[in-house]
DNA sequence: CAGTTACGCTACGGGTCGTAGCGAAACTTG
DNA sequence: CAAGTTTCGCTACGACCCGTAGCGTAACTG
């Protein structure tokens, strides 16, 4: 985080180790206990580590979780090619609620939201190490999905103009209804769910493409 | 919510005045403080109101904050005839973009569902007070729209049984489009991405009930 | 080697928690 | 009106966690 691994320091280095072992034993905590009975003292203990060495490295709960989050959303950043729109639709969708599904990141991410309801500065984290990988995915799929011929291509300045709109629609559409069905309606999403809610959109975005043009 | 007001007790009866303030001032220190700075004794001294009285009524934060919540809800229920189901689509969604602009609504909100996130009693509670009301203004637009003719009645065994789950999957994608967009996102809800949000829906609603004769 | 930084450990003041005990207030019943 | 019951405000308390400071030691650099 601060220190970029190209100036080199003199002194003891941090142990990485150590850096691994906090962020585990915080997701594993945080699952058990949730935020509010989550102490930093017994996130030290369970890393092996003094209490002293984690308040060296994070400023406080917020940051030590965000990063915690981080760690995790980097394996699950990939869309594999499933053939079709609706497919990959589907497909990430039940990914992505399986990863709600785990305790850790459900307690973890929703905690780290919810802080960010009233301190900017987490929210600009959040938004950087989270928010603007899983855009990525949608811009993606939209390509795949206008190569194949599904989506027609952007032509005209007025559509090149709308199709961020597009995209930033379709991610808070998709991250929001998974984030909702298992959060709030606490049903789970499975593959009729997921099928339902590819097709809708599927639909639904041809009827945006030809809508726009009036 | 313990004492049914049928079973007439003796004794000096709860002031309900206290109630009020009580919820009040969670509501304005929840919106200032944030949830892991709010603290009991700082909303009783708010109250005008002693700690004690506080326990008394409360087992914690979470139900205190769940009451307080649904005192909120309480108001904002109507779903007014705008003529039109996309219409009435980007009306509701305005009006929940504006619930969620409150500082003290959003960050109420979402600490609670992610204390629900490993807490099944607090789950149930945030259904019964919030979740579940909301709902209702689904089934009531999907009603209007088909005697409007705008989506065919249900008709055979195999539709009536889609619906409900068709009302399910609109409610999610609504409601967690629109917390996502603000929360997550952090970009303005404004007419514009309330009617790309209406049009997506209406159209691919259209295609949800095409598909499922399949 | 000396110099620098990180580490583990201990201890501390400060704040919040949730509870207990008390006397006074409010209301019901006989 | 008097007795009984419940709530209220107030104070005090032990327990816990916070975040920091100080110290001696370990690890790495020149």
């Amino acid at each position: 985080m601060c220190s970029s691994p190209t100036t080199k320091r003199t002194g003891r280095p941090r142990s990485a180790d150590a850096d691994r072992a906090i962020l585990a034993a915080t997701r594993i905590a945080l699952a058990e206990q949730g935020w509010g009975r989550l102490t930093l003292g017994d996130v030290a203990a369970r890393a092996g580590v003094a209490k002293t060495t984690l308040y060296r490295r994070w400023a406080g709960k917020n940051e030590l979780v965000v990063d915690a989050m981080a760690a995790l959303f980097e394996e699950q950043l990939d869309l594999p090619d499933l053939g079709s729109l609706e497919a990959d639709i589907r497909g990430v969708v039940l990914r992505f609620a399986e990863l709600l599904n785990r305790p850790e990141t459900r307690t973890a991410l929703m905690a780290v939201i919810a802080e960010a309801a009233h301190d900017d500065a987490l929210r600009v984290r959040i938004r950087e190490a989270i928010v603007d990988r899983q855009k990525h995915l949608v811009v993606l799929g939209r390509k795949r999905a206008q190569e194949r011929g599904e989506i027609p291509p952007e032509d005209g300045a007025a559509d090149a103009a709308a199709g961020p709109d597009r995209d930033n629609l379709i991610f808070d559409v998709v991250a929001g209804a998974v984030v909702h069905r298992v959060m709030v309606s606490s049903e789970p999403v499975d593959e009729e769910w997921a099928g339902r809610l590819a097709v809708l959109l599927v639909v639904g975005l041809a009827g945006l493409h030809t809508a726009q043009d009036l």
